[in-house]
This record gives C-alpha cells, structure tokens and sequence, in this order.
DNA sequence: TACTTTTGCTTGCGAAACAAAAGTAATAAT
DNA sequence: ATTATTACTTTTGTTTCGCAAGCAAAAGTA
C-alpha cells in the first residue's frame, strides 16, 4: 500500500495523497461529524462501501495521518483517531466549505447550508482553531469516558 | 457527462467536484505554471494521459471552472483559462501547499521545495491575491499578445 | 502547390480503483 | 447458550485510469 508520488511539486505530491473520493470525506466525517468507530463511518450519509473504508482507513494509518486504538474496557471496537498531521488539514476542509458555498450551491439542488459559514469566511483562522480545539477536547473525553 | 452528487453536504459536494487525482492538478498547472494549452498541460512534469486530459478539460469548462476559447488569428490551438470560479480554488491551493510542504516532505524524498513557502505562511491573504491578480494580468497579455 | 509537422484530440485495450453484496470471525449483550 | 454487533474480507462486477496508437485539421516549410 504505498503511496507512488508523480513528481517532485509539493501540490501534486499533496493530491497523491489525498486526491481521491474518500479520503477528505473521511477526515471531515472525523473532525465535525464527530466519527471514530468502523460503524460510525458505515452510517454516514455517504454511504461508504465498507471495503473502500477498510482500506482508506489503513491507508491513512501508514502515512500517519490517524491513529487506531483500542480501548481498555472494549476489545472489539477500534477508535480512530486524527493525528496532529490530520487535525492540520482542517484549513483544507475549511477553504473547501467556503468554495462549494460560493461555488457548487448552484450545481448540487439537494445541498444544505452550513449555518457557521458567515463566522468561518468573517474570520478564518479562530474559526479554523475552534474546530481543532473542538476535536481534541472530544477526543479526550472519548478515551477517558469510552462513550459513544 | 453529469457529476452525481453523494450527499447534502457542502464539503462532500466539493469534493464529488475536485475528488480525484488530476482535476485540482491542472488548476495548479493553469494558476501557477501558466499552462494553457492543450500541448502545455501534455508536456508537463505530472505527465497525464491525452485521453484524461481531454475529458477533465471537457468536466471542467461544463462545470464552468476553465473557458475554451479559439484565438482569432489561431484555428488550431485552444486557450483554457481559469473563470473567477476557477480562480476561486486559489485558496484551496495554498492551503494543500502548506500542508504539504510540512507533512508530505518526509514521505516523497523527491519533493522540491516552493521559496516562496515563507511568504505564503506569513501572508496567505496578500499571497492569494498576488497569485490570482498575476493570473488575470497573465491572461490579459495571451489574449492580446497571442504570445506562447 | 505539395509535403511535413504540430495540435488537439479519439480509439482500443489492459490495469487499477471503486462499488454492492455476501460472508466470516471475534467480541459483547441477553 | 444464543443472538447481535463490529470490523473486517471475499467475490464479482463496473467504472476510471493509463499507455500506445491513430487521425484530422491547421500551420509551417519547400
């Protein structure tokens, strides 16, 4: 499973990475939809083919950009955590957010809003630091209290 | 040539655009490499197949990213050029530049490193502008000029 | 004017990625 | 002890990707 980079240009070398279907999909599934388990992501609405989610998910493993854990109290469900190399691609999915806003609204009939979209274009970078810090607070409930 | 939408959410949709490995790759080639022709994005370092290339042009210019337009005193050679939508990926780019330059470098032995990496950290705002502005003057001079 | 090259594609075919459904093995709940 | 849940793997397609070749129109050259 490892990863073959086309050239030597950083962008590109990025894309190699995460220049796919799922891979953001899941990293923003993690980081604001609050998913950690293998079922959490089967039930999302974009409905992954859990063999992709096996594989994307070990995928992300190898480069490091998540963590599986087991928790003490339960050996069958595995976490999956973001790493600080994870938890560094929410600009990503933020600029991403604000693009489809302006830009993929007209395309996509069935789309929603996001209601944090005026506060996340009026000052980015709180915005970005809030859903980091976010995610790190729940994460530490998570493996303290092992809840669901 | 229809895109098929998974879900509601803004992000997904993003990426049910720019999702896969060439598409935000030609953006990067158009923005910041002055590619612009059919033969410039052939000869580039990434190497894409003619056959893809021809039909990412075809997805972008429907999704009203690129225009294609004929030069007067030129039958033969098409511009594709970037429309404010396209323009509007500017962020996304620098962003996947950022990530990329401080955790994509230890895993391509090869990667190069952008110089103006600095700038763009200190000032994403005014770099962003700088790209897209330089862009627009850029297009100006080909339309005009009919310059290679 | 004829010829050669360049440009912008299309076609065909094999390989890889993706997807739907079913199956399995280990663990947990009842 | 039985059943359900979780996290996968396997199987069987389908779609996308990638290489090589081919081709037609326009442009350049003799």
């Amino acid at each position: 499973m490892d990863i073959k980079f086309r050239c030597q240009c950083p962008i590109t070398s990025a894309l190699d990475i995460l220049g796919d279907k799922w891979i953001l999909v899941i990293i923003k599934q993690m980081l604001i939809e609050d998913k950690k388990t293998f079922k959490d992501f089967t039930e999302s609405d974009e409905a992954i083919a859990t063999n992709i989610l096996a594989s994307k998910l070990k995928c992300l493993e190898e480069l490091g950009i998540i963590t599986k854990t087991q928790l003490p109290d339960n050996k069958k469900t595995n976490l999956y955590l973001l790493t600080e190399k994870g938890l560094a691609l929410t600009p990503i999915i933020v600029e991403l957010s604000i693009w489809s806003d302006e830009n993929v609204r007209e395309l996509n009939s069935i789309m929603r809003d996001s209601p944090e979209i005026a506060i996340m274009k009026s000052d980015k970078n709180t915005f970005i630091k809030m859903i980091q810090e976010n995610y790190k607070a729940k994460i530490g409930l998570a493996i303290k209290n092992d809840n669901k």
